[in-house]
DNA sequence: GAATGTCGATAACCTGCGTTATGAATATCT
DNA sequence: AGATATTCATAACGCAGGTTATCGACATTC
C-alpha cells in the first residue's frame, strides 16, 4: 500500500500531472518502514510535532484522553492513510496516536514536506487534497455525533469503514475484519461500551449486521446505506477536473 | 479583515518568509468585496465548487441538512476567516454556508488559488496551516459532542467564541455580540433549543455567563475556561520554528 | 397602532442512553 | 491445564436531554 495508489495520487496521475520527479518525491516519503506492535503509541497529545507517517500495514487511530476520564478517538487510520496532517502548522500534538493491531508504518519528516511543498505544486494541491479528505470524514462524523441516535451513528461507522475497506481490497463477500472492541467503537460514536453493544443487538435482530468478535459482516451493504443515507460518494470521487489544468 | 491580519500570516512575515510578491498574491484574493444580507445563502450543499470566500464583515456558518429534519451547524466564520477550504479538492460543495447577519466578503477562485500554490511555496504551508487550524476547532467541537454534557459544551463555544473575537478586536470588558438564536446555538452543538435556553439559565445561575438579548457577558472568562479545560492555546499559536527556514 | 411573526423562558412528560452489576465466552499467561 | 484478564451480552435503574405546549417580550409590516 503505497501513496501514488491512493484515489487522489492517481487521480493526479491519470491526468498526467505528476512528472517522474513528482513520484519519486512521492515515493521517498515511504523509504523508511517501522514495524510497530498492538497498541504500541506513535506519539502522546501534546508531544512535539516532528513527523508524519504513512501506514503501509495495520490499522491505527487518533485519539484525546479527556478531563472528566473518557476518551474520545477521532479517527481510525487504514493501510494507504497518511497520519498526522491534522498537526501541521502546529508545534504540539493535538491528539495521541496508536496502533490498534500490529502494522507497518513508514515515518517522513517535516522537512520532507516542505521539500514537496517547495519542488511539486501539483504535490502539493494533492497532499491538502488528501488532508482535505481525512477531515470530510471527520466532518460526517461530527454531524453523526451531533444529530443521529446510536443505530445510525453505529450504522454509519460500519458502512464508512466497509467503504474504505473495499476501496484497498480488504472486503471479502461482504465481509471484513474489525480489531476494535465494543469499547473502542464506543468511544468513537460517543457511546457507552455497553449501548455499542445493546445498538449491535439490535442490528443484528435486523439482520443488517453480523458480529462474530473481529469479523463483521453485512449481509445487505445496500440496505445500511439506505438507513444512513450515506453521503460518502465523495470518498471515492475523483479530483475536481479544474486539477487537470494544473502541473 | 484582511488575510494578511491573520494570525499564520502574521507569523510567516514576522519571520521573513513572505516576500513582496507573496503579499500582493495574498491581497489579490480580496479585491472583489461584495455585500451580503443577513441570512443570505453563498451556496447550497452539493453545489459546483467554483469560489472560496474571505470575510469581510459579519458573521456565517457553514451546515448540513439532515434527512431528519434537522440541521447541523459545523462551523461559524468570523471576519478574517477563509470560508470553502474544506471543498478543495472536491467538485461538489459538502455544506451549505449561509451569512448570519450582514456583512461584506470577498470570493475567489479556485484558479486564483493554484497561482498561490504555483508562485509560492509558503503562501501554500501558510494557507494549509490556517485550514489545518480550522479543522482543529472544528476536531475540538466533535469532542465536545462526543464526550461532554450540555452545560460544558455551551460553556465552550462560548468561551471559544470569546477568543476568537477578542484575538479580532471585537470583545469589550468581556462582553461580545453574538447574532445567533438559541436555536441556532443548538443546530451548532447537538441539542435542542429548548435545551440551550435551560442550559443559559444554569450559567447565569451561576454567575458565569450573562446574555441579554445578542449581547453576551462573561463576568469571569477565566472561570469559565477552568469548567471548560480550554485546550485551545493553539489558536493563537505561532507556525512552529521548522517554518522560519522555509522561504 | 393593530396584526403578525420571531425569540426566549419555563413547565410537564417521556425516552434513549449512561451506569452498575452479573455471568458466559474467549484470549493470554504460566 | 489451570489461573487470570478481556470482551461481550443482558438486565435493572436513573437521569439528561428531547418533545410539546404555553406565555410574555420584542420586532416587523401594513
Amino acid at each position: 500500500m503505497t501513496l501514488l495508489d491512493s484515489v487522489v495520487m492517481q487521480g493526479l496521475a491519470r491526468h498526467a500531472a505528476l512528472t517522474a520527479e513528482d513520484k519519486a518525491l512521492l515515493l521517498g516519503l515511504e523509504l523508511n518502514p517501522r514495524r510497530m506492535s498492538a497498541g504500541e503509541v506513535l506519539w502522546q497529545e501534546s508531544a512535539d510535532v516532528d513527523l508524519f507517517c504513512v501506514v503501509k500495514e495495520g490499522w491505527a487511530y487518533s485519539y484525546r484522553n479527556l478531563g472528566n476520564g473518557s476518551m474520545q478517538i477521532l479517527k481510525v487510520y487504514l493501510p494507504g492513510d497518511i497520519i498526522g496532517m491534522r498537526d501541521f502548522g502546529f508545534s504540539r500534538r493535538l491528539a495521541g496516536v496508536a496502533m490498534i493491531n500490529a502494522g507497518v508504518v513508514s515515518p517522513f519528516t517535516h522537512q520532507q514536506l516542505f521539500e514537496i511543498f517547495s519542488r511539486s505544486p501539483a504535490l502539493a494541491a494533492g497532499i491538502m487534497a488528501m488532508a482535505v479528505r481525512q477531515q470530510a470524514l471527520l466532518t460526517e462524523r461530527l454531524v453523526y455525533l451531533g444529530r443521529y441516535a446510536a443505530h445510525e451513528r453505529l450504522a454509519h461507522f460500519l458502512y464508512e469503514l466497509y467503504l474504505r475497506l473495499k476501496r484497498i481490497g480488504a472486503v471479502e463477500e461482504n465481509g471484513f475484519h474489525v480489531p476494535l472492541s465494543q469499547e473502542q467503537i464506543g468511544d468513537a460514536l460517543g457511546l457507552s461500551a455497553v449501548h455499542v453493544s445493546r445498538t449491535f443487538s439490535m442490528l443484528r435482530d435486523e439482520g443488517l449486521v453480523i458480529r462474530d468478535r473481529q469479523r463483521t459482516v453485512l449481509p445487505d451493504p445496500d440496505a445500511l446505506a439506505q438507513l444512513v443515507e450515506f453521503s460518502g460518494t465523495y470518498i471515492d470521487e475523483a479530483l475536481p477536473s479544474v486539477f487537470q489544468s494544473f502541473a
